[in-house]
DNA sequence: CAGTGGTCTAGACCACTGG
DNA sequence: CAGTGGTCTAGACCACTGC
């Protein structure tokens, strides 16, 4: 990445602002776009393509500026809004660094659950036991979590996390079988560290965004035996839809969670 | 500017009063604050004064400039992070205005539970029934979450609320006596709108954000008959306590939710 | 020390709202 | 039309990091 291939929708002025936002549009929505979204864009672009890996540090604001012809401000805040998404990280005096699920920092990015005392560092790492890995055909609901067809191929993986030595969350994992193929029970239990960093190192995928539904419901005889609970225990079903760039789905999670020593923490503002 | 040469460790132009980050302190923290965040800190103090009442515009972000002696830039992102926090809305054109609760478009701010099709809208307005209001002693639980002494006084409530005809979420509310008193089941029952709009109107009490606690529990006969489920059906249980300005807990909540047909959502990012 | 992100200013102009 | 928030620029300086 060293010429300029950039400029693609060619809007960029040298010295004025404006972008015609629109000639004569009669429609309803002119869509006026300020520059910075639109470089805001362009930098989602390069995010996307892989220009710079999780981790690096991307152009400085001043090389940004100078690429893209803008000011130092005007990238300044699309990188502001690409940071309050947790897209990049920005570092005062080192630069910004495209995000990762590779930090212990930002470890268990998306789990709210919490020990009723003390916090998840207390009880150290997590411990994974890989019930089951198989490769099946997507069912209705999955294929439209994940938009497949239904019967495209789907990896699902069954598995027990242990907090503090204690089985404490049951998960169902679906993956497109595209995306994930040659996955394997050994990748997904002896990886050090979150999975979801797994994914990114192993499969290019990066998890930016997730929506959870929460419901009560009672587990079991086979869940109850997997979290060494009675069974019609209630537990918190957590179910998960993580997306990468471009809001597309790539992965559909079922977590039942105990909550008689944890529980699942919201704020809310 | 006039007699502004910027200034090197914190400290505000003539004329409003500083801030002072922090004495001479031999913390390892120098505590460096930037100029945005002390006029941040001005509005912030003007807000929980009532100098300007929910609802109402504040100054513009040029009588703001005017008033602190810094330039508009200053002032906006100052404003700016006001209103990601939810403390203030910006409306282009028109000016910037105090939250309230008071407001169609953000009703149910803090409510999460969404129907398992369509939106909470489409089940039209939530009914209230009040079972239930008492002045009690505070527990040490209920004190504790409230930053009260054990046996200060508490309005304690117990109410259902019933979304699309049914019943669905049973709640228990403490408040603090001292702040609250008066309080009467029909102001709770007939107040048209958020119960938090009510608090805003009848005691100025703003909510200004929240921390929820989810966990699955299993319903009681009570709890059962009140809902109209059969008993030992899986609820779940969200414990809120909602704060007001300098982090005051002024309410705690526990609301059971049927998760039958409704979900509790939430977004991670 | 140079390089990075972070703050602050001053001024210009644009988009939106209401009278 | 005037007033408000929103965008953009250019330049200066500060705080932090690492060599």
């Amino acid at each position: 990445m060293s010429t300029t291939p950039t400029l693609p929708t060619s809007q960029l002025p040298a010295g004025a602002a404006g972008v015609a936002p629109s000639a004569q549009g009669q429609l309803p929505q002119p869509a006026f776009s300020p520059l910075y979204l639109q470089i805001k864009g362009l930098i989602l672009q390069s995010l996307e393509n892989g220009e710079w890996k999780p981790g690096e540090a991307i152009p400085s604001e001043m090389e940004l500026a100078a690429r893209f012809r803008v000011s130092q401000g005007t990238v300044r805040k699309a990188i502001d809004e690409l940071a309050a998404e947790n897209l990049v990280v920005r570092r005062q005096g080192k630069g910004t660094f495209v995000a990762t699920h590779s930090e212990r920092h930002v470890q268990y990015r998306f789990l709210r659950l919490m020990p009723d005392r003390g916090d998840l560092d207390s009880e150290g790492p997590a411990q994974r036991r890989v019930i089951d890995v198989r490769r099946v055909r997507a069912t209705v609901e999955v294929a439209r979590a994940l938009s497949l067809r239904p019967s495209d191929a789907v990896l699902q993986v069954r598995r027990v996390l242990s907090l503090g030595g204690v089985p404490t969350i049951l998960e169902d994992l679906w993956l497109p079988g595209a995306a994930f193929k040659g996955l394997t029970a050994e990748q997904i239990a002896g990886y050090p560290g979150p999975t979801y960093a797994m994914y990114e190192v192993d499969f290019g995928v990066r998890m930016v965004r997730a929506e959870e539904r929460l419901r009560a419901v009672l587990a079991d005889a086979a869940q109850a035996q997997l979290l060494e609970v009675a069974s019609a225990t209630p537990l918190l079903s957590v179910e998960r839809v993580a997306y990468t760039y471009n809001d597309a789905p790539m992965e559909l999670r079922r977590g039942l969670y105990r909550t008689d020593t944890h529980h699942y923490r919201n704020d809310l503002n």
